[in-house]
DNA sequence: ACACATCCATACCGGTCGGTATGTAATATT
DNA sequence: AATATTACATACCGACCGGTATGGATGTGT
């Protein structure tokens, strides 16, 4: 029994309000547009989403949170070397960085700079999904520390937030000064840094 | 001769203007609150901005701007012990962290964050601002190197940049928890980092 | 005293926004 | 086969938006 019917229209209306929303933001998003490019109407939408607002937090629960936890959160779960991992999706979304996604930005940061502040809904939902980020980086770091990689003086859950902040800050920079170059090299200290947390390695 | 007439009016909307930018954002910041909070009408606005663009450039300018230099830039120039004085700045930031503005968050990372892929007169004067910020750090990494400080192997540009960005992190961080205390967390790790960056000094 | 520019208030405009009411075709239910 | 529900499309609404046109008050140069 198929607990999932695909519900074709709601996806294309998710997708669509993702990439508007990742473009010009939530407030600044329109519906028009959205419809515009689903060829859709408002009919649709509104049978779908009761406002506004629960199309952004779909966006967020089923679009931006599944993107980051197959780009990233799943891999530093599943990885026997957490550490290495960390360091590896670092470094894996410095060398992927698009022109494009750079001059956008992470969707989830643009939400948070944009919604927290004005609306207590998006805040939890986005939180939560920060939460997930920095509890995945924090559990690399605990376990890393158990094997032995991660020096014993390091505070785990506050360098994974050091290193979330940094992160989406460095992300952040860089969409400002639409530049990959000014990625790659902010995200290459961010590197650094979690290098500089390991122990001595003999070579 | 005075080549400033303070121009009241003019300076009652700027700093109306930031307000409602910094709680709202540019583009939801609603011209009919400003003149609202003023006490003002549109004939006064229009007389001295021409559009809403132009009043938000020039809230970028003359009180964005003043504000960061007051507070951080010029203190990094004016510093005999720059490395200092930036740690000191970092230290302060953590401090003095209400949790209004950590709520708010940075007002020209707010700015940058939405309005620099949608509009290139903001991206050129925010990308302004940032650069007098990453350059003040910089030079403050160089001098510190000079001095013997800081060691020889940094990267001062590269190192500059990230520290701006990780610095803008840890406020959009814990502008999204609305913590305070994640915010004091988070720039602790940034001053340990800097820290590191110090040649080992004995003690 | 007169002309003129500065500074600001009032009234108004077209456009876009999110949201709703209604209709209809297809599908599921009984 | 009749009925109810789902899944949309269409047309429309009031609110708010940034911006403008006009007019009045005040000072200023001559």
């Amino acid at each position: 029994m198929e607990s999932k019917p695909p519900d074709l229209t709601r996806d294309k209306l998710l997708q669509a309000a993702f990439c508007e929303i990742h473009r010009k933001g939530f407030q600044a998003a329109s519906i028009a547009n959205i419809l515009e490019d689903t060829g859709l109407t408002k009919g649709a939408l509104y049978h779908h989403f009761p406002t506004k607002q629960a199309l952004g937090l779909a966006v967020i629960d089923e679009v931006i949170r599944e993107q980051l936890d197959e780009l990233i959160f799943r891999r530093l779960r599943e990885s026997a070397q957490p550490v290495e991992a960390l360091l590896e999706a670092i470094a894996c979304m410095d060398r992927d960085a698009t022109p494009e996604f750079v001059q956008l930005g992470c969707p989830l940061n643009n939400l948070m700079q944009e919604m927290s502040p004005l609306d207590e809904a998006f805040k939890s939902r986005l939180n939560g999904v920060l939460m997930l980020w920095k509890n995945a980086v924090e559990d690399a770091f605990t376990r890393g520390r158990e094997l032995g990689v991660i020096r014993a003086d390091v505070d785990c859950m506050a360098v994974a937030l050091f290193v979330v902040s940094a992160w989406e800050g460095c992300g952040g920079i860089a969409k400002n000064l639409q530049s990959p170059e000014a990625y790659r090299m902010c995200m290459k200290q961010l590197h650094a840094y979690v290098r500089g947390l390991m122990v001595a390695r003999q070579t």
